[in-house]
DNA sequence: TTTACTAAACAAACTAGTTGGTACAAATAT
DNA sequence: ATATTTGTACCAACTAGTTTGTTTAGTAAA
């Protein structure tokens, strides 16, 4: 919906609490009357500012899955691919990104649990759907290296909103590519690519 | 300073915009008055609070990079120490660690130039230390791998956030020295360590 | 006598949310 | 086939409460 992707522009850039109900009616072109018609309140639009956020997010996630389903035969390509797609995809950004995760998880009083319910839930599938594609490498390519499965799969995550915030304070929108490079890099040491 | 202190906390939980100067009264137990005497405006103690916390934070970098100076005659020796410490500062943590910097940084609307170029700076200056200690490192064990200096300066900068980031999400605290691992481990894969 | 406050009242601006209405299209009744 | 009702989507103006910041008059101590 048009109001959710401003809106969360809007909340990206001065946090929740600091958006007014005003800023949005400004930037949405809409009245305050339409505004309460589509939200009960200005909590209710931070869940579903939330939803709408965390259901982008997972949808993204299951295309590139999808679309590196064809090395299924190698999975340890499939992996690499998977990672490939996100270096390629923050390589073409001309601004820092900024994940609405973070945000929330910045002034999490502002937030009811069933809202903060969702970063949780959004970040335990991509340990979920990572955790997987590590298993089939290591199956594939027994590694010298112990790891554990589901920290390496956060670890993902933890680089992606670690480069989004480095990024924004040194305003360098490639940052976020290279440090993924890093990921990319550290998981060709633990399978010991060439 | 207290009334430093105890806003940082409230900020970490309402961000800035949303912590009210009552709040802040409340909870440090001062006047109205005497913040006014202290603080020209809010938008002066954010930038006081951020000055506060950088502070504090190079003042941990550079006792640390002092405490492993011992070190001296193996470099790699005292990059991994380094990085210990941090492990063993962030084990023994009982709740999140939540970093001012990356608060600021997502609302970067409600603060003034100034106080957002104390962020870039600081996270400059841990890039120029790491940086350093990263090419003592490469100087005495040359590295079969190829890596940007500054770029892998930053990558623990860039850990430590997402980190901070992920262990809030899922409100678990082992997650910050968990990731440091990995970033020490990919570090030894680097410079073939064991 | 300056510094560091306290207590309380106050004002101007802002903010979330309400109210009572309109426009219009689809469903239902006559 | 026409009239009436109903529901959706919205608007403009208002209200109640909050928030930042000021002012004033006074206290305690170094």
């Amino acid at each position: 919906m048009k109001i959710l992707e401003m809106t969360t522009q809007l909340v990206l850039e001065n946090g929740f609490a600091g958006t007014t109900i005003d800023q949005i009616l400004a930037k949405t072109q809409i009245t305050k009357g339409a505004f309460f018609y589509h939200f009960k309140s200005k909590s209710d639009l931070a869940y579903y500012l939330m939803r709408h956020f965390a259901d982008s997010d997972m949808s993204v996630m299951n295309r590139v899955l999808a679309d590196t389903q064809g090395h299924e035969r190698n999975a340890l390509e499939r992996l690499i691919a998977f990672v490939d797609w996100f270096v390629a995809e923050f390589e073409g950004l001309n601004e820092p990104y900024m994940c609405l995760y973070a945000s929330y998880l910045y002034e999490p009083e502002q937030f009811s649990d069933d809202t903060k319910q969702i970063v949780a839930d959004s970040i335990l599938l991509w340990r979920k759907e990572l955790e997987e594609l590590l298993e089939g490498a290591k199956k594939q390519v027994p590694s010298h290296v112990e790891f554990d499965l589901a920290s390496l799969a956060d670890h993902f995550t933890v680089i992606m909103e670690g480069a989004f915030i480095v990024s924004k304070a040194l305003n360098d929108p490639s940052l976020t590519a290279q440090h993924l490079l890093h990921y990319k890099k550290y998981l060709e040491l633990i399978f010991r690519v060439k």
